[in-house]
DNA sequence: CGTCTAATTAGATTTTTGCCTAATAAGCGA
DNA sequence: TCGCTTATTAGGCAAAAATCTAATTAGACG
């Protein structure tokens, strides 16, 4: 998990991955997206790919990233965990229904 | 949001969060969870302060922290998005029911 | 094999981050 | 006011991260 949000502190990276979720693209694409140099954009597939948040495939010369849509989903569900646990215990008033212990 | 995914990067900041999920807490109480001296922890606080990922009261000598859920709503929303536009995108067939441009 | 293109790896530099100790602020109560 | 507790701010330092130039790998093609 740590590689995941080590991975998303960095906003080109996270516009790396807005641009993957239109469409697949090659990293001269993506790094023609961006006033940096070829090989800092290497860099930032190089951390995006060790957390998993991108795959590629090599075609010919070229190399295709896309999204790896699993490791977006384990942070949208540790988001989610936090969210709830903190919205339940932040309640002044039980959940309609819910069980409680003195009950 | 730069501020915010900063924020998540460091597994520390991360670990109160999930601490705070479960109840309100102080300044001292959260400290005595980490093997780190108090103003270290308060470095921390400061940053998550800063993204706002985090609501703090004064009561007395004693702060109480808490986690700001509206924050992580941003968290959960944008990773949502990602991850519908890249399931969406990533789609070999049309979603069912769709309606496309060529029909 | 030579050469061109696409992309990465190596190595150096600068900036940012995380942690510490020491000092400071802020509130409580004798 | 003085002493005690709680917590933060200030200043410094070492590790990590982001970026660059130069060199290297990998594939396509004559």
């Amino acid at each position: 998990m740590n590689a995941i949000f080590k991975a998303l502190a960095d906003p080109t990276r996270r516009q790396i991955l807005l641009l993957l979720g239109d469409r697949e693209m090659t990293a001269g694409d993506l790094a023609g997206h961006f006033d940096m140099t070829k090989p800092s954009m290497s860099h930032h597939f190089s951390v995006l790919k060790d957390a998993d948040l991108i795959r590629f495939r090599r075609e010919g010369q070229l190399i295709w990233y896309s999204v790896n849509t699993t490791v977006l989903q384990d942070v949208l569900t540790w988001a989610m965990d936090l969210l709830h646990s903190a919205e339940y215990n932040g309640r002044k008033t039980p959940c309609p229904g819910s069980i409680t212990s003195s009950a």
